[in-house]
DNA sequence: TAAAAGTGGACTATATCGGTCCATAATGTC
DNA sequence: GACATTATGGACCGATATAGTCCACTTTTA
């Protein structure tokens, strides 16, 4: 019940990129920095998203990573399962008919709603929304103080309300 | 990413109480072999769900434990968070202000949407409701074969819809 | 050609998970 | 009162995952 940091620097990084101008490269010290992410753990997790295919690198002098794909193509949610695998709240939540139990558990479909819904949350956000908000967020703090977007950042999150089972 | 066995199994040994006629107690060995759970480890599991006050145990001869409060009371977020400690899908998703980046980071607000859904359904979902449905689902395949009642408990869980960033 | 980047891989410390085992205490039954 | 039965408390453990670190090496470019 937890991602992993290396799942949440992922999407950092993905992020990172996504706000740059279309195309830049960064260098990874300065993702490091930016993102607080250590930077020898952050060569790991870049070396896995090139594998991934989410972002390309380049090296020597004037090298770096930028996104492979539009940020318009990317979910929150392949990223994070390309670092964790497939995502589940509960052993028996993904493929439910796995699970021994499956058939007459009385537990089972409130994981099964648990998940369905965070899976369609995360699969139908985008980097370049994500991006997007990053920059009303930038573009607000430079207009009033440090601390003016938080508050509104919070808000503006519609809450969904949850069914009952 | 994934709530433990532990945390599992203990829901479901409440959800074996909850399902028996009320105030009635099982024996340690007979939920263990109900629930598939391994005897030795469901011993620790009942000793913390004693602790947390969620059910009373007996010794002796007609030994056993039952649920120490009404089921109508008890939600599944309440004895995930007692067996897990307080639940959150991000380091930073529960206490966002504790986290260093939270007045800017653009992700933050999609983890708090997710964490906020989780609690809410877990959280307005009691072990009554759910071992109401164990019943109907036992009694259904009492009348029509052995996965007869499976499919019906998948489709009747309404999926809630994810709205949009 | 030298500095600056990414690359690949070995390595590690620590914690957590998912258990097991057992000696002991309490309790009902005969 | 003896005995079988049940929970209790705590010690113990192996495997795995996590969250990194470190560094020698290759590629690129100014």
């Amino acid at each position: 019940m937890e991602i992993s940091r290396r799942a949440d620097y992922a999407m950092r990084v993905i992020l990172d990129l996504a706000m740059l101008p279309s195309g830049m490269r960064a260098r990874a010290r300065d993702i490091a920095r930016r993102q607080a992410i250590p930077y020898a753990f952050l060569q790991k997790i870049i070396r896995d998203l090139c594998a991934a295919g989410f972002i390309e690198a380049s090296r020597g002098r004037r090298g770096g990573v930028r996104l492979a794909r539009p940020a318009e193509s990317i979910t929150l949610l392949e990223v994070l399962e390309a670092m964790e695998g497939p995502i589940r709240l509960n052993r028996c939540s993904r493929e439910p008919h796995l699970c021994p139990r499956w058939s007459f558990c009385a537990v089972h479909p409130v994981w099964a709603q648990a998940q369905a819904y965070l899976e369609q949350l995360l699969g139908s956000t985008t980097f370049a929304q994500v991006a997007e908000r990053g920059r009303q967020i930038r573009a607000m703090q430079s207009r009033n103080g440090a601390h003016g977007a938080a508050a509104l950042s919070i808000q503006e999150a519609s809450i969904a309300q949850a069914p009952r089972i």
